[in-house]
DNA sequence: GCTGGTATGACACCGGTTACCATTACGTGG
DNA sequence: CCACGTAATGGTAACCGGTGTCATACCAGC
């Protein structure tokens, strides 16, 4: 541990201007040394490094050429310090469930993986007391490039309030419109569901029953709207008895289909806000005795690994998660180095899913 | 922008030495402010925060109330430039689970909330060609605090070994032991494994089939110890007929229980080396008719979430993996700060959760 | 010759830490 | 009680490795 390294030639970090080769250069390759090489100021260098159009492009080729030859790359902190900035993106969410969670980074790091960038995680508690101050404290002893918000968190609009009084970039993914759309990365929800609805219409349900997710996410109005929409195309609309609002959960799930599978005039078709409560669905309907799809058609929301696993397999709707966080990472990184220029965002329509679930009713 | 602040005594960013009052601090408070305001050194200020026992008491007292009164945080990136490696912390791992990253993560996160550090993902593919080569760079680059390996890269002695050339401290999160018990969360596989064997011995069964995982896997082998220990305790023994190797996915679980099931001498139960096997058992037997539990009995490893709720629900073995990321922060900060003492590592022993698909074998 | 734009470099600075030196406090022997 | 050695403490300057500001050198056009 003791680092009293050498009582060598060079005094300082600096190396001897008589000694100009790489042999003269300890440890770490800096910027004065590529500068040095390089016969300009270390300055130069730096404008080089960040394309600064103020260079020669003689000089850029030459400074370029030895920052190759010695496989310089600049101190990330350092820069941090004198940018006052950190490059590192925050990714704040609450509490979704794994598959997105990892999805989404997996879609941020695609990206980030080109850049300087490291993806940091920031989990938060919605409703925990120090909910806000935790992530100002972040923001303000981090400053980090920019955040990442994922539904609920992304629908707060004091959150974002809080984010731009500190100057901070931010994306969100959400699935409804928001006032900034060159902050968003949409999802389109409604149109998922009206896919569900439609999908059940042609196979000749008609009492279709939903099971949404908690009121208080934007999202589920969303997909409640769009099932209405795409009922409505059929002639057909949502019977208010058969509306029943879940958790976004397995045990809700489960209560609610069997409170609808045990009336006398049950639905022959259920449309799940979610695979979660799709899965309960299932489980509902074996404790009463009815099969999938013969006597009831269900339909989920999210394809879940489980969805395609379990028997029968679930018919759901899609979203492109993934490519939703590439799409967030590419329009955040866009937004910091344009300055807010807002960039058309691509809409993410989910896709259906047919799989076995989902069958004409049983006449 | 224009920074000509004062043209007063202090030649440096400092403040007027005669404004001292918290209105004369401009923006963020730096230790500048607090080495002024509490009429000490910077040096001193470096010294409290730093812990450092180079300082009185009462000094250490009245820098302290400084400190606090003002908020002052030290600015991390600043730190990190100085002490030559920042204050993240990497999580390496190769694509296990949804479920297994996502809880790894927050029991990371529940310490590190209480400490300076953040965590950054570093996602790899152990197979890619630049795989040691992205790690490295990312070293070199970040200086990171550490490294938490999970499996299967912790089973790396490679990239174990490149990690101790480079100066860099890490946490091996594993199922086996390994040479550095200092720096392994140890998960007891093989007693989880054993648990799975005796439940069904215990039951009466002893035509027991096990679909291991890749044998690439060291893992796989812990599991496969265990579950013979558990076995012989009974007085049985693993038909080597009765072992499949398997991929840990859905698609090889399916075939190889196809393949068991559909023998005339088929086994009464089936143990797969993870849910995801397991659920795949689940597809064969309905595809070749047998039920489950009645026909055969199926045990998993992991308890991922689906395994509570598929139907029936899966009798398998839960790791406390949020535990297991909380032990292997902890154990990567003391390693840091006691510089490598070795610290004693609690073992994680796995517990057998019963559920409906393990019943007696049906005469 | 003056103006203006381009390319470059000198120097201070970001906010901390360490190296080294100066000062002070304290215990001891004469 | 004084001189002195040692430990405890605090100050100054340099440094970590980059970037910003501003001055300057150069060149073209009016």
């Amino acid at each position: 541990m003791s680092d009293k390294t050498s009582s060598v030639s060079l005094p300082t970090h600096g190396v001897d201007s008589s000694d100009v080769d790489a042999l003269s250069i300890k440890g770490r390759v800096t910027i004065n040394d590529i500068a040095r090489l390089a016969n300009v100021s270390k300055k130069t260098v730096s404008r080089v490094i960040n394309d600064s159009p103020l260079v020669r492009e003689e000089t850029r080729q030459k400074v370029k050429a030895v920052i190759e030859a010695y496989g310089f790359r600049p101190d990330p902190q350092a820069r941090a310090l004198a940018f006052r900035r950190s490059f590192l993106i925050g990714m704040i969410y609450d509490n979704p469930n794994p598959q997105y969670v990892v999805n989404i980074q997996r879609g941020i790091l695609d990206v980030l993986e080109t850049t300087d960038h490291q993806l940091v995680l920031q989990p938060t508690n919605r409703s925990a007391e120090d909910y806000y101050d935790r992530i100002r404290r972040f923001i303000e002893n981090h400053r980090p490039t920019g955040l990442i918000l994922t539904p609920s968190i992304s629908e707060d609009e004091d959150l974002a309030a809080m984010l731009r009084e500190l100057d901070c970039h931010y994306v969100r993914v959400a699935s409804v419109d928001l006032d900034e759309p060159g902050k968003l990365v949409r999802t389109d929800d409604a149109a998922g569901a009206a896919e569900a609805a439609r999908h059940l219409a042609r196979l000749g349900h008609t009492k279709i029953a939903h099971i949404s997710g908690p009121r208080s996410f934007r999202s589920v109005h969303q997909r409640l709207f769009g099932f209405r929409e795409g009922l409505s195309e059929f002639g057909l609309e949502l019977d208010p008895a058969l509306l029943i609002e879940g958790g976004y959960n397995f045990e809700t799930g489960m209560n609610a289909a069997e409170d609808l599978l045990t009336r006398r005039d049950r639905p022959t078709a259920i449309f799940a806000g979610n695979d979660e409560m799709a899965i309960g669905v299932y489980t509902a309907a074996r404790k009463v005795g009815l099969n999938i799809p013969d006597d009831v058609s269900v339909v989920g929301f999210d394809d879940t690994p489980m969805a395609s696993r379990i028997w029968p397999s679930l018919t759901t709707v899609r979203l492109q998660i993934r490519d939703m966080g590439r799409e967030a990472a590419n329009t955040l990184l866009h937004a910091v180095s344009e300055g807010d220029m807002p960039r058309r965002s691509e809409r993410f329509t989910p896709e259906i899913l047919l799989r076995e679930s989902s069958a004409p009713p049983s006449t």
